[in-house]
DNA sequence: CGATGCGGGTGCA
DNA sequence: TGCACCCGCATCG
């Protein structure tokens, strides 16, 4: 049907589908890990990558059975935002992760809007079809292939450092006595919530305004930005511009 | 405590 | 079959 044997396989590390009973291993080069994958896209990501390994997204995704152990499949829980849509001082709504756990998920609707102590309110995600966006995985070869179907039709929830670091920081507040009264022999250790690697440590901006959208500076920043040994393409750290989907979207200064 | 994965099982096209 | 999703089990940080 189609002449077939010259750049094919060009095509092919273009062309594939995470169901095709091969995928590419041509892949001359892999893409750079992408935290906020939406819209009908898709990734190569080498297997050494920390963050493909963990089939990380900064989307507040949930693991989805799909009877199929090659392929691990997630769907989107949307963003829990403020029932009364309030907004902070400085002008930024209130996007809360949904905690992954369905019990987690649950008691968290319960709690209070961390700005205007109003109810929280989940929003569900429908972007694919009505239903939520998913999100497919497969690891093959040296590759680990990624694929989303369905553009989030809604906004962007905390990263998922930044929801960890949040839950910290509550704790050093709330003060959990009975806990803390946990001899710890704490050798002069600063046991700060800075830990947060690379990225200059996260500022104390929030640690009075936790669970509010941050000043997108470092908001969808990285996941978890680990060195990687990248001696392979270290020269070659270009963006190839397949198509639009382009690896050109680091440091990008929040859109809103 | 939860994030993640897994897989049995259900209900619908 | 494909898909969405509920549920418990287990691991791990």
């Amino acid at each position: 049907m189609e002449p077939e044997d010259f750049d094919s396989e060009d095509k092919e590390v273009l062309n594939w589908d995470i169901n095709d009973m091969k995928l590419p291993q041509n892949v001359k080069k892999t893409d750079w890990f992408q935290e906020w994958p939406d819209s009908y896209v898709k990734h190569i990501y080498s297997s050494e990558d920390r963050n493909a390994q963990r089939h990380l997204s900064s989307w507040a995704m949930r693991n989805t059975n799909n009877h199929n152990s090659r392929i691990l499949k997630k769907s989107c829980l949307g963003v829990v935002v403020c029932g009364h849509n309030c907004s902070t001082k400085e002008g930024h709504k209130v996007y809360l992760r949904p905690a992954i756990c369905d019990k987690a998920r649950q008691k968290q609707q319960k709690k209070s809007c961390p700005n205007c102590n109003g109810p929280l309110k989940l929003i569900p995600c429908r972007g694919h079809g009505g239903f939520p966006v998913t999100n497919f995985w497969r690891h093959d070869g040296r590759f680990i292939f990624s694929q989303s179907k369905g553009e989030h039709d809604h906004p962007k929830p905390e990263t998922k450092l930044e929801a960890e670091a949040r839950r910290a920081v509550k704790k050093v507040h709330g003060a959990p006595a009975s806990v803390s009264l946990k001899l710890k022999g704490n050798p002069g250790s600063k046991s700060l919530p800075g830990e947060t690697q690379s990225q200059g440590s996260l500022p104390l901006t929030w640690s009075f305004q936790e669970g509010v959208q941050l000043p997108g500076s470092y908001s969808g920043h990285l996941i978890a930005n680990t060195p990687q040994p990248n001696s392979l393409n270290d020269c070659l750290s270009f963006s190839k511009s397949y198509g639009s989907g382009g690896t050109t979207d680091l440091a990008d200064p929040t859109s809103t």
